[in-house]
RNA sequence: GGGCGAAUGGCGGAACUGGUAGACGCGCACGACUCAAAAUCGUGUUUCGCAAGAAGUGAGAGUUCGAUUCUCUCUUCGCCCA
């Protein structure tokens, strides 16, 4: 029996969409549209099964449109700029661009063995110039509509390597790198005004009706409004400064005031900048890390000043002034008021300091006496010890009530506040954006002009010297600009600016003159399907986000405000974990085992392996799979099949050896039932009734599963199916629907198996370009006999098929009698029969 | 600490708006083919029980004629934020 040689076939069928552009998308206005997009890859070398599962379900879901006849877009690019070229240049002593290039090529060609249905033609890779010079014109555009601004801001410095660090990259408050212990340190930078969204970024997370929840609340969770008040403190011990402005939440709490703390970075902090102990104080804070998380971790530290802080509800009571490491100068105003009894960092505080801790809030269930004493009471509860303030229900009425009172008197005033902050994007690397930007003597800010762009990365340069390579090139930062001499900015944009409007140029991929074309986004966009990891949930999809508004902002031609109409999160591949006896990290192929549980080295088959748990699948832990060697072991459409087969698509899928082989092995099964069916095409001549009802229920269903993204159950469906007609090539005749139906099936089953499908299908003469989605027949949708599932007191006691129009009272009458049902009724008095029409009959029965 | 989610056979998982729990696959067992093995094909496979039957979707309660599905409490795990 001659096997089903996928080496060949596939081979073929990627040749076959090549040379006709099968996928190659042009408007269509008559066509409607689909927009398909997968979050494109970093070329980190070679592609991995997170990959091969992401690509999968977006091309599954494409073909599946094509089919149901939709104009798709399925583009694919490359997310090109970032430091891992630079760290591998760096290593082995190559241009970023070499190598990043090398690595675009190998896993073009990885993705193309997998059969994905991309557009080719529109191929874009973010670190050419041909991208990102039109990322500068959007930059620029950003800046004139004032959505740009240069500040002072903390960056992650690694004192050793002398240079940046990004926030991932500083590991338990280390340099990833150097191990050195990160400080932070003031560099002038370029920001994003994202917070001019902050408000528009959280409403319209309610339209996105088509995003898994769990990624809208993450947003919502990090946008962080909040509702509060602004309060002027009067301070007392300073000629210069009378009052300082906070922000709160919880004014309700006001009487249990006991300190005011300020960031180091508060403008109030020049007057004690000849200050030593300061100074030295200054110099502690900036050994904690610059993210929120690390700075909530640190032991919190205070500097005292002499002054004090009056209450402005309770005059008598006045409180001292503190620096303290905890409080951040981007949120609120880079003071807090202390109110330790119900916060748990201002309690910390207090406790080490030896601060009053004055009890304001008490929970519901006990009396006006309670005290807090270990930690902080942050729950519900009444006001208490607070004069007019008391008996207030916290937080319903209490926070609202303050508000007002604070404000009739003039003290404070209702604000909301957002936690989210503007978007720092300068970043001191080579590979990157260059930010089209240039400084006079003066350092004025002097946008390059637009005929000068790109400013293009120079290519002679040296990584290998310590701190940001561009400011080493005195020849490249030079600059005339309108006769003035100016001086190159030399910081190049964060990437995750590259990947926040790279779905809008896929839709003018090859438009020269801008970065993409308004009649071509007006017709594509929004992309209707966004496929990914759920770890972009929140950077990635909220700078997107952020980039549609910034870019529509004051333009009346783009109306659109959100890129990504629909969303879906797909889970992790993960795989088990093996070491050796000295806790090395062995790969799946070193090892090997015969039971499925006692795993022995391969070289060394006398040493037993260590088992881990199953995890995500990463190099570090060396439990990956390559995909390129699985796809020539067993073919692409094997792959596809399995890594859709285990799990639904948002759960972690196991990858298993045995799972991808008998996928391998399904579809030879498939292989020879296409074969005999092919040979006996003689033996239809009635028409088969059943035949055509399963084939239009099986249809109906998988359309349902596959819009739903149920792709698990798609591929269940598709192995009954093959029981089915397997069972029916068994049979004398096949029937006269039979060569239709098949063909049909052949068809539905495309998406999923491409190569495959087109192979049967030509060799059954049928025309693959002209496939099209079947239509289901409702006819056949429709069961004339149905099961009636009968239960005495809720207990299934017996299933009985009967006719659809069979009414009621026979129905219920001669269900009575059935000998099995009757033994339970006899002697019995039935006080209800609960009947659900073609489902199921209940007798309740006293007992 | 807060938020969100999950828990179903030996394993991955299925079950539409509450209505036959365990689809489909893996694994396992037995059988066929074979000198034998692999491959392939067939049959079976929630547990207890010879059977009739009973129990059963993390634990406990509740609503209901009826709960994997809805509500509450708890346990464990995962993710995100801190």
């Amino acid at each position: 029996m001659e096997r089903y040689n996928f080496k060949l076939v596939e081979k073929k069928w990627q040749k076959y969409w090549l040379d006709n552009k099968t996928f190659k998308s042009n408007k269509d206005k008559d066509k409607e549209k689909f927009y398909c997009l997968e979050m494109f890859p970093y070329p980190s070398g070679k592609i991995h099964m997170g990959h091969v599962r992401n690509y999968t379900l977006g091309d599954v879901l494409s073909r599946y449109k094509t089919l149901k006849g939709y104009n798709v877009l399925h583009p694919m690019g490359w997310d090109s700029f970032g430091l891992p070229a630079e760290n591998a240049a760096k290593q082995n002593n190559l241009n970023p661009k070499d190598w990043t290039e090398k690595n675009i090529q190998t896993m073009k060609n990885q993705l193309k063995m997998l059969g994905l249905s991309i557009d080719w033609d529109r191929e874009i890779s973010t670190c050419s110039s041909e991208y990102y010079k039109h990322q500068q014109k959007i930059f620029l555009d950003l800046y004139d509509k004032g959505l740009v601004y240069r500040k002072e801001s903390y960056v992650n410095w690694d004192p050793i390597d002398k240079t940046v660090l990004a926030n991932e990259q500083v590991i338990d408050g280390k340099g990833w790198r150097s191990g050195a212990v990160v400080e932070r340190k003031k560099l002038n930078q370029w920001f994003f005004k994202i917070s001019h969204f902050s408000e528009n970024l959280l409403k319209d997370l309610d339209n996105l009706d088509n995003w898994p929840d769990k990624v809208k609340t993450m947003q919502k969770n990090w946008i962080g409004k909040s509702f509060g008040c602004e309060i002027d403190f009067q301070i007392e011990g300073f000629k210069d400064i009378r009052s300082i402005k906070c922000y709160t939440t919880r004014p309700d709490t006001l009487f249990g005031f006991s300190f005011l703390a300020l960031s180091v970075d508060h403008p109030l902090s020049k007057y004690y900048e000849t200050n030593k102990d300061f100074i030295e104080f200054k110099n502690e804070c900036s050994k904690t890390g610059t993210t929120e998380e690390s700075i909530a971790q640190a032991t919190k530290i205070g500097f005292k000043t002499e002054l004090t802080a009056i209450n402005p509800l309770d005059n008598k009571s006045k409180v001292p002034v503190y620096f303290a490491n905890f409080v951040l100068m981007d949120y609120g105003f880079g003071a807090v008021f202390g109110c330790p009894a119900h916060d748990q960092r201002d309690f910390d505080f207090a406790k080490k300091y030896n601060l009053e801790i004055k009890t304001v809030v008490k929970p519901d269930n006990e009396t006006d006496e309670f005290k807090v004493d270990e930690e902080a009471y942050t729950g519900s509860g009444i006001i208490i010890n607070s004069e007019f303030l008391n008996g207030l229900k916290v937080p319903e009425k209490s926070i609202d009530e303050t508000i007002k009172i604070l404000e009739n008197k003039n003290l404070g005033k209702r604000k909301t506040n957002f936690r989210l902050k503007d978007w720092g994007i300068s970043r001191q690397r080579y590979w990157g954006c260059p930010i089209p930007i240039a400084y006079d003597e003066n350092y004025n800010v002097i946008k390059i002009p637009e005929k000068d762009l790109p400013v293009e990365l120079p290519s002679n340069i040296d990584l290998i010297t310590n701190g940001n390579p561009l400011n080493a090139q005195q020849e490249w930062k030079q600059i005339t600009i309108n006769g003035k001499k100016c001086v190159r900015e030399t910081d190049t944009l964060d990437t995750f600016v590259d990947s926040s409007w790279y779905f809008l140029r896929f839709c003018s991929a090859k438009v020269n003159n801008k970065p993409f074309n308004i009649d071509d986004i007006d017709y594509w966009m929004p992309v209707d399907q966004y496929i990914g990891g759920v770890e972009h949930a929140i950077l990635h999809l909220l700078y997107s986000r952020f980039f549609m508004k910034a870019i529509s902002l004051n333009n009346e031609k783009i109306r659109l405000q959100e890129p990504f109409k629909g969303l879906f999160t797909q889970g992790m591949v993960c795989h088990e974990t093996y070491k050796d006896e000295n806790n090395n990290w062995l790969f799946p192929e070193d090892v090997s085992t015969k039971d499925g549980k006692n795993f022995y080295l391969n070289n060394n088959p006398s040493k037993k392996v260590i088992v881990g748990p199953s995890e995500s699948m990463s190099k570090s832990k060396k439990n990956t799979i390559d995909p390129e060697k699985i796809i020539s072991m067993y073919g692409a459409d094997a792959v596809r099949l399995f890594i859709l087969s285990d799990s639904p698509p948002e759960k972690d899928i196991q990858w298993s050896d045995t799972g991808i082989s008998a996928s391998f092995k399904f579809l030879q099964k498939f292989w020879i039932l296409n074969k005999k069916i092919l040979e006996n095409q003689n033996k239809f001549s009635i028409f088969d009734e059943d035949l055509e009802k399963f084939s239009n229920q099986i249809i109906e269903k998988l359309e349902k599963d596959l819009d739903r993204f149920g792709f698990n159950v798609v591929i269940a469906s598709i192995h009954k199916i093959y029981s089915f007609y397997s069972q029916q090539t068994n049979k004398k005749d096949w029937g006269s629907n039979f060569f239709e139906n098949y063909t049909n099936i052949l068809k539905v089953i495309n998406p999923i198996l491409p190569h495959f499908s087109n192979e049967c299908l030509e060799k059954l003469k049928q025309k693959v370009s002209e496939i099209r989605w079947p239509k289901v027949n409702k006819k056949y949708l429709e069961e004339e006999i149905v099961n009636i599932v009968t239960q005495v007191n809720g207990k299934k006691r017996k299933v009985f098929p009967v006719s659809k129009v069979l009414n009621k009272e026979t129905l219920v009458k001669d269900i009575k009698n059935d000998p099995q049902i009757k033994k339970y009724l006899d002697n019995k008095e039935i006080i209800k029969t609960i009947y659900v029409e073609n489902k199921l009959i209940n007798f309740i029965i006293k007992e």
